[in-house]
DNA sequence: CGGATTTGACCAGCGC
DNA sequence: GCGCTGGTCAAATCCG
C-alpha cells in the first residue's frame, strides 16, 4: 500500500482545507513558556472552554463556514451526528523534542505517517485509567524546528506530580 | 519483572 | 460503490 501512491509529490501542498490540517491560527501560537501560562491560567482551573472547541461544535450553526478546525464529518446537516464532544486543544512549540513532561504520563500507543507531512505523527495516550485524554504530536511540515500538540480531552484525575 | 515502547495490520468514516 | 486517510488495537520487544 505505500508502495503505491496516488498522491504525485507536485501536488499543491499549500491548498488542503481538509486532511485535518493543522491550520492554527495566531492566537494559538505559543512560545517558550506558554506551558507554564496555559497551566497557571486555566489548565490549573479547569482547562475546558476554548475558542477551538466552540467553533467545532458550533460548526453545524451553517453560519460561519471558516473555521480552522472545520472537522471533516457533519459536512450534511441532514444527518448531523451528535458525537463526543472532545475537547481539542493545539499548540504550536517551538522545540525540538515532542515529548514534553507536563507533570502527567503519556504512553504512546501509534505512530502513522501523514501525506501532508514527510514526518510521521505520534499518538499518546495518558497512562493513567480513567483518563479519556490523548495528546497528538507531529512535527510542522514546513518548519521540523516547531512541534504541534494536540491535546484532546480532559483528565479525570490529579497530576502525578 | 514490570512497564513502556515499537511496528504492522485492521477498522471505520468520509469523499468522490 | 469504491478508495483513501486517519485512527486504534494488538503483539512483540527492549529498557530500567
Amino acid at each position: 500500500m505505500s508502495n503505491n501512491d496516488p498522491r504525485p509529490p507536485d501536488s499543491p501542498e499549500t491548498e488542503h482545507g481538509d486532511d485535518s490540517n493543522f491550520e492554527l491560527p495566531a492566537d494559538y501560537l505559543m512560545f517558550d513558556g506558554w506551558w507554564e501560562d496555559y497551566q497557571a491560567s486555566e489548565f490549573s482551573s479547569g482547562f475546558v472552554a476554548n475558542p477551538v472547541n466552540q467553533a467545532n461544535e458550533v460548526s453545524e450553526a451553517g453560519g460561519s463556514s471558516s473555521q480552522p478546525f472545520a472537522g471533516p464529518s457533519n459536512q450534511s446537516e441532514g444527518g448531523r451526528k451528535e458525537k463526543e464532544v472532545r475537547e481539542r486543544f493545539a499548540f504550536k512549540t517551538k522545540s525540538e523534542i515532542e515529548i514534553l513532561d507536563d507533570g502527567y504520563k503519556w504512553r504512546k500507543y501509534g505512530k502513522k505517517r501523514v501525506k501532508n507531512s514527510p514526518n510521521p505523527r505520534n499518538y499518546y495516550r495518558c497512562s493513567v485509567e480513567g483518563c479519556p485524554v490523548k495528546k497528538r504530536v507531529e512535527r510542522d511540515r514546513e518548519d521540523p524546528s516547531y512541534v504541534i500538540t494536540t491535546y484532546e480531552g480532559i483528565h479525570n484525575h490529579q497530576s502525578p506530580s
